[in-house]
DNA sequence: CGGGATCCTCAGGGATACTG
DNA sequence: CAGTATCCCTGAGGATCCCG
């Protein structure tokens, strides 16, 4: 066996940590904290899409998860950073292959997309 | 700016990638699949909670992507192998540093959660 | 064995409004 | 500014049955 637990077993923790960390939320969210420490507003401006909602519990968990840290200022209005903890920082380097992985292979995806649908299109075509 | 585009933008295509392969099943069937080319069945059993037919889905989007090849075989009764392709491979890699970090951090992020969690309880009183 | 077709549910997440 | 609170809805995904 490759790992130590079974990974494939729902009962593995690690699953666990792999089914909190694969949401493509996160992953935005911590490769954008990868840039140093970011403001509550200008990661909901920056990451397009996201809504307050999503992106304060995903921020929330990510906390709870010991990825990120928050910060408060007591400034008029409060001001709140968030930033990567190590363990975060560490993960984030995981999280930048996979972004530069996506980034680099994305044409040969495209490519393999299109002739996947041209097959099916003939296969079930007139 | 870190990469070519914008992988924050919601029409950067690096990032429709990031969304497809950013998915529990996804990486779990990729990771299962990077051990040799299995069957349908097989697949099934191991990876535990998944139904047959986000498998049998998820499959189909990965074929399509060019992440992994279907090959059937016309035996009594069929027999049909999944495998990854070249690009696929390529991409275990990454899966399995996070499939790996997930494992040897499991234990950090337990004790973050549970440190956080005591906070949170003080925090909302006796 | 390897799926496709259906039905159903329920929670993830969007939109909006409000607050310290 | 940095969120919390509600309402609401869609679609991911589980369960089941069936077929080549």
């Amino acid at each position: 066996m490759k790992y130590d637990y079974d990974i494939y077993s729902d009962r593995c923790p690690a699953r666990a940590v792999l089914d909190r960390i694969a949401d493509k939320w996160a992953l935005l969210i911590m490769d954008r904290l990868s840039a140093g420490p970011t403001r509550f507003n200008t990661l909901k401006r920056d990451i397009a899409g996201i809504s307050q909602k999503v992106l304060s519990q995903t921020l929330k968990l990510l906390e709870r998860d010991g990825l990120i840290s928050r910060k408060a200022y007591a400034t008029v209005p409060v001001t709140v950073e968030y930033a990567l903890t190590s363990l975060g920082e560490n993960l984030s380097r995981a999280v930048e292959a996979f972004a530069h992985w996506a980034e680099s292979n994305m044409d040969a995806i495209r490519k393999a997309q299109a002739a996947y649908d041209r097959r099916e299109r003939s296969a079930s075509g007139p």
